[in-house]
DNA sequence: CAAAATACTTACTTATTAGTAAGTAACTCT
DNA sequence: AGAGTTACTTACTAATAAGTAAGTATTTTG
């Protein structure tokens, strides 16, 4: 046993997302990932100093992620709706999983969370909320999409109905989640 | 020291109530309750046996709260745009105090929760959202709402914004959360 | 091939968690 | 006035939490 393993760092962010996103960041432990992947919670330790740590590692790569995925959208001539179909797709994951958005999920546990975690998700939305805003613009410019509000306000529209549609769905099922998003889409298009 | 107290047990339910919707289900214990109270623990176990019965109880509390609102909202003739303020004016004052709304709350817990209160949660959000269409149904017929959706879809709608519109309040700031709340009523106005 | 670095395990600590059993003071009822 | 009942406190338990120090096996590097 034991044989040195290169990706046990990327393993305990594979599974320190999947509780966060299906648990909460305050319902799991260092213990929890440890069992999941075989090993002892001080090797967890090793990779991550602290809880803390390893939050943070994941919001990080998140805002990565999507740093990626804003360049491609940027390059790309895919339509409007598309765009919003490719961002809409990991909620609509998420909800096959019973799990939700990272954001609605340290959203929730917010006042538990240090400064640093706070500072850097904050980030994160104003990036993705940036994309969707984009997106929205020039898709109404295009002619592609129609909407009321200013953009920024239409993308806050959307991207609450997609965080806490994933919430809900948990609840009272997945054609809660289903109805919300054919109608966003619906009333963007008309 | 310790007279016979008779409203400790409402107490806790405030302070159970607020500790969810600020820290969240998994984020707070009864040490934390007894703190704030200046009793003991063992004091909180003595009026809910476990974390499990304060749950029970909280959304009991909501049940009936919402029950009542219900009523109040049929035998009411106030116009349907007055009732949806009357809907929405808590969600704006959970704002202020950086708590979300335990809907919002339960549904990050969820897959932490015992069954009993799944169960519980799907009946108060039930109760919630016949509410809601009711009065959205209502609005559109008497022609003081317009929505395009059916009644259940455009319900949704509005309480994924505001659910998830607090969530987002804690961590961009109010103004977002104001803009959601604006943004909803105008579209139904017009 | 030896030293250093890497990726762990073993074995622990300290704090906190939910929860309980037994005792006690004050009030209520008869 | 005495017997329950209520509303607690005291004093614990067993489990789990995050975290660490020291040791070990494997791999990389000079």
């Amino acid at each position: 046993m034991s044989a040195r393993n290169t990706d046990t760092k990327e393993e305990i962010l594979r599974i320190g997302k999947q509780f966060i996103q299906y648990y909460g960041y305050n319902a799991f432990s260092y213990a929890d990932i440890a069992r999941e992947l075989n090993i002892k919670n001080a090797a967890v330790h090793y990779h991550f100093r602290g809880k803390e740590d390893l939050l943070m590692a994941l919001v990080d790569n998140y805002i990565e992620n999507y740093q990626a995925i804003a360049k491609q959208l940027k390059n790309s001539k895919m339509g409007a709706i598309g765009k919003l179909d490719k961002f809409i797709e990991p909620y609509t994951n998420l909800c096959e999983s019973d799990s939700i958005c990272i954001i609605g999920s340290i959203a929730s546990d917010y006042n538990t969370l240090p400064e640093s975690v706070k500072e850097k998700i904050t980030y994160l939305i104003e990036l993705v909320m940036g994309m969707v805003e984009q997106t929205l613009s020039e898709g109404k410019k295009k002619g592609e999409l129609q909407f009321k509000e200013s953009a920024r306000t239409q993308a806050l529209l959307i991207m609450t109905n997609l965080a806490a549609g994933v919430q809900l769905a948990r609840i009272s099922g997945k054609k809660d989640y289903d109805s919300i998003r054919k109608a966003l889409i619906r009333q963007l298009k008309m």
